[in-house]
RNA sequence: CUGCCCGUAGCUCAGUCGGAUAGAGCAUCAGCCUUCUAAGCUGAGGGUCACAGGUUCGAUUCCUGUCGGGCAGGCCA
């Protein structure tokens, strides 16, 4: 490569940064530039730049001398000095310097950083969002409970989960459609409709028992009252398909009432039972017999799932004639398929784990150009609810469980959201009841929502036009505070992306937590409403941006960002 | 017994495609409000990253085994 070439592409580096901030895609090119003077046979050595725990060893470090070492038989530190010597020269690099065992630390000047908030400020509520190379149109299937019940704990973590994960792949230029599964079909439903209809007979002096895996909680005696109420002519409820309908019919509206009050839309819901009517399940079941995947044993059919890692066959016709549970999973999949879900997404409980491997041998069988490893499953592990130091047994046969609804009521929606998405999916969580109601002025979602709020209040005292800040000089953002906020800034598009791919919301949480912790000690340590107006007008046009960015992550989660508090 | 997830500070949890001195909140202790919201800030103490081997320049991170916890392994969903 000749001197010329290189000029000309520094500059367009230059330029690239100026434009799309992309500081990190410009160090990369320019060790890329200096790798290939030293050692142009390597230029293919994948270049990661992390950012240092620590802020003397600068904005971004690099490992690849060490790994250039290795092939090269060189010391590490030697090539690390060697690489330095071949950067290109860069407006926005102050120094390049080696550390440790070979690392190279990367120092940006102080105008590459500060412009992050000129980009923020253009940007807005854009900024964290970009186009995808290759928007696919993802189905993601959430909460998807029984309608035998109100939504409980692990249905919120669940809406939690499932909506963030959505937004956050909506952030990633893709087009999203959130989906609920009802399971309307089935022993469950045949068992809620015959507990209900218990309730009426015993409500009209009947001496009947629930069934031994009956329904017990208290919402079943208010539904079968409700269905006394309302239905004259089957005071004794004898109409049992009629009583399951309306048992149906009044928990799904629950379930909508509460998932509305966690703030969670859906754009499709899914009916089980519309997979029978409309034939989706003989049709599936027909086309999996076709692949001779299947056989009759004992009266009923089975699927030859061992085929496909499953450690024994699964029955999917019992002998009295009805499906297992999944068959209309498979046809449901399949359905996802045909709309033209290419990529689907499921988040469920850990506790269904079994399912996956019996709903993708299904689907493999099929072989319909549906890919291994569809639907992506993302589980979670469960929820243990505690009352202080006792634990309360999620049964909803039993009727003893908290509902989602009672969390909102006792807690706030922001804090229950928040709260569940505060931990990674796969790890358990553990909510505790009495500590989430007596402390919840200490759940983290104020710390981050007070930063949001004081800034409001700044801007507010100052009294001035936001908008004219966008144009302010940024020159005298130089403190130790200040270049840590604008460090913290400009990671969030990172963050967004590596939580999108990750399917992490949590990595999100943290973020907050970091950048209004970064807030409230700039806050404490300066005075904004200065009497030097250049000083002024930076200081407010950063913390603007910082409010931006606050306010832009609690989207993500669902969470408000309120003005005051 | 088999498969999957997990084991990090007193408690609740981050971090891990192998990197420099392992982090935060809560709790404990000591400070900071005549100044933009103290739901805040500053500082201190607190660790055998469950345990034992292996891989290599380097392991909390990868591999194997052991121990401990959770969830599954129905012609239930």
């Amino acid at each position: 490569m000749t001197k010329f070439k290189v000029f000309v592409f520094i500059t367009a580096i230059d330029h690239n940064v100026q434009e799309n901030l992309d500081l990190k895609r410009a160090l990369t090119e320019l060790i890329q530039q200096s790798i290939s003077v030293i050692a142009p046979e390597q230029q293919a050595t994948p270049i990661t730049l992390e950012r240092p725990k620590q802020a003397q060893h600068g904005d971004y470090a690099c490992n690849i001398a060490m790994q250039l070492a290795k092939t090269l038989k060189r010391n590490p530190r030697d090539v690390a000095k060697d690489l330095i010597g071949d950067l290109p020269p860069s407006a926005y690099l102050d120094k390049a310097e080696i550390a440790g065992p070979g690392f190279i630390n990367f120092f940006l000047t102080a105008t590459a950083k500060q412009q992050v908030v000129k980009t923020i400020l253009r940007m807005g509520e854009r900024f964290g969002r970009q186009s995808a190379a290759q928007p696919e149109k993802i189905n993601v299937e959430f909460v998807s409970a029984n309608p035998t019940g109100p939504l409980h704990v692990g249905h919120g973590r669940q809406a939690a989960l499932g909506d963030a994960i959505s937004t956050l792949l909506q952030t990633q230029g893709h087009e999203v459609w959130r989906e609920f599964y009802y399971n309307d079909a089935g022993n469950q439903i045949a068992n809620l409709g015959l507990s209900v209809q218990v309730r009426i007979k015993q409500q009209k002096g009947d001496k009947i028992e629930l069934p031994e895996d009956g329904y017990r909680g208290e919402y079943i005696v208010e539904i079968a009252q409700r269905y006394a109420d309302q239905n004259k002519d089957d005071r004794g409820g004898e109409n049992l398909d009629a009583i399951t309908a309306f048992a149906v019919q009044a928990l799904r509206k629950e379930q909508d009432l509460d998932l509305q009050a966690f703030g969670v839309k859906f754009d499709t819901y899914y009916l089980e039972s519309s997979l029978y009517t409309d034939g989706k399940v003989e049709k599936t079941v027909a086309a999996l017999q076709a692949t001779g995947k299947t056989y009759d044993q004992d009266g009923a059919l089975w699927l030859k799932t061992t085929d496909y890692s499953d450690d024994k066959d699964r029955v999917m016709r019992k002998s009295d004639g009805a499906y297992t549970y999944f068959v209309p999973d498979v046809a449901y999949h399949v359905s996802k398929w045909e709309r033209g879900f290419y990529h689907a997404i499921n988040v469920q409980g850990a506790d269904h784990h079994s399912t996956t491997t019996r709903v993708r041998a299904g689907l493999q069988a099929l072989g319909i150009g549906i890919p291994l490893g569809y639907p992506d499953y993302v589980l979670h592990q469960m929820v243990t609810v505690m009352r202080g130091k006792e634990e309360v047994k999620i049964s909803k046969r039993a009727g003893s469980y908290v509902t989602v609804r009672e969390l909102i009521d006792e807690v706030g929606r922001d804090a229950v959201r928040y709260f569940f998405l505060m931990r990674k999916a796969d790890s358990q969580l553990i909510f505790d009841i009495d500590l989430a109601r007596s402390q919840s002025e200490d759940n983290p979602v104020y710390y981050v929502q007070y930063a949001h709020a004081r800034i409001c209040s700044v801007l507010g005292k100052w009294g001035g036009n936001v908008a004219s800040l966008a144009g302010a000089s940024l020159a005298a953002l130089t403190s130790a505070y200040e270049t840590e906020l604008l460090q913290t800034l400009y990671s969030y598009p990172d963050i967004v992306a590596t939580a999108a791919q990750e399917r992490a919301p949590h990595l999100i949480t943290y973020y907050l937590k970091d950048l209004a912790g970064k807030l409230h000690s700039y806050y404490n340590a300066e005075q904004f409403l200065v009497m030097d107006d250049l000083v002024k007008h930076a200081r407010l046009a950063l913390i603007l941006a910082t409010r931006q960015v606050i306010r832009n992550g609690l989207g993500l989660l669902g969470v408000s960002a309120p003005e005051k508090m």
